[in-house]
DNA sequence: AACTAACTAAGGGTTTACCCTTAGTTTAAT
DNA sequence: ATTAAACTAAGGGTAAACCCTTAGTTAGTT
């Protein structure tokens, strides 16, 4: 028997999840949570060898959990489940420690397949999933993929809230000619051209929200 | 009884959804579908009262499948069910003729109100629904909201895409001068001071995909 | 202590964005 | 047929973005 917790803010989609997996063989589920609080500080007593976690929640999120989760009970395996095949995502759920990822439009079969796989020590990754880790795979060995600085990130996000050079300068106490070359170091590591592919291009890859 | 058909292209959420109402009391699911092409085409020998339509589908969405199946059958009732509060998709769906409107992270007890009420004849709306609507009709009672023109949005979706002024005017054979006409036009109606800004207020109000 | 990456800043240049006004043409609706 | 809205285009101006080079300072690494 493979003991299951389910952590997923969305409600209507948990309950649902719960009872999907009651009709899966050699599967009991031990405990669902609303968040990832309320998992952690309730989850010890219990016995649980996997949690499937969804990604995006209010509060701590997936990727917050799992490290926590991690750092407390090494043992117990996590498949994240999640809506979208997010860009950049699905590397910090990897480097947090998931052992599978399965997409919310994945069936019933697919998930069950997913905890076999995970339950047996092994991984299970959907197939959009690796999809898209190959090609990150391929591009990082062409492109080398130069990364933001800290500060380069602090006056991107400045950028997407419509900032212009002279207001990120005054408001960073820092000369409009040093946001300049920030500016530009930006457009260059991002390879995008213009203001309008920068804020697409950071939405895309979670430097800000919408 | 009443009679429900979900349509819902993530698997994984339908088959529990379809569980879920099988816990209510006087409902009935008589089908599931994984998107609005096979609903419309499967849909006419059977008895249904409600269906439970989810929004952002791959192919035919909510709003177009609403607006054909009440094309067809104008006594189904349609409750949108929907991940996130999206701007102007809500209002879209309402307009197709969407009776009620529930979100995901609602419970079990929730939907079988809302169910109840839309198979009463009356209406069933999120709270977090019913805040934003009031938001945008206080909002269109002061500004008036000047809407966007047929070039205007096509000039903007080019901006969203990264090209200059100068880029636009020969992809569309228009002066240089017409096309900063339209930019500062758009950026007077949409409110927004600068590139950065009008590109994500384009993408939240759907003028552009991410 | 030497090295590297990051951060800072400047000069000087070209291009693009942004704002104002005025004004002719086209198109759709009353 | 008249009117209003949309589309087109120009002149003329300021501000900001963008691109190049050079260079000093700071902070973390081996």
């Amino acid at each position: 028997m493979i003991n299951i917790a389910v952590v997923d803010d969305h409600e209507m989609f948990r309950e649902g999840l719960v009872l999907v997996l009651g009709q899966i063989e050699d599967v009991n589920v031990v405990a669902d949570y609303c968040c990832g609080h309320v998992f952690l500080e309730n989850m010890d007593d219990l016995d649980i060898d996997i949690v499937l976690m969804d990604i995006k929640m209010e509060g701590m999120n997936g990727i917050e959990t799992t490290q926590k989760l991690k750092a407390k009970k090494p043992d117990i395996k996590v498949i994240a489940v999640t809506m979208f095949v997010e860009e950049s995502y699905y590397m910090q759920m990897i480097q947090a420690g998931a052992h599978g990822f399965i997409l919310k439009k994945a069936g019933k079969y697919e998930l069950a397949h997913a905890i076999q796989e995970v339950s047996k020590g092994g991984n299970y990754f959907a197939q959009e999933i690796l999809q898209k880790m190959a090609f990150k795979a391929i591009a990082k060995t062409e492109d080398k993929e130069e990364q933001l600085t800290k500060r380069e990130v602090e006056v991107l996000q400045l950028i997407c809230e419509g900032l212009s050079t002279k207001e990120i300068s005054e408001k960073l106490f820092l000369s409009h000619k040093t946001i300049e070359v920030h500016r530009s170091n930006i457009l260059r590591k991002s390879d995008q051209k213009n203001i309008a592919q920068l804020v697409i291009w950071a939405v895309k890859n979670h430097y800000c929200e919408l």
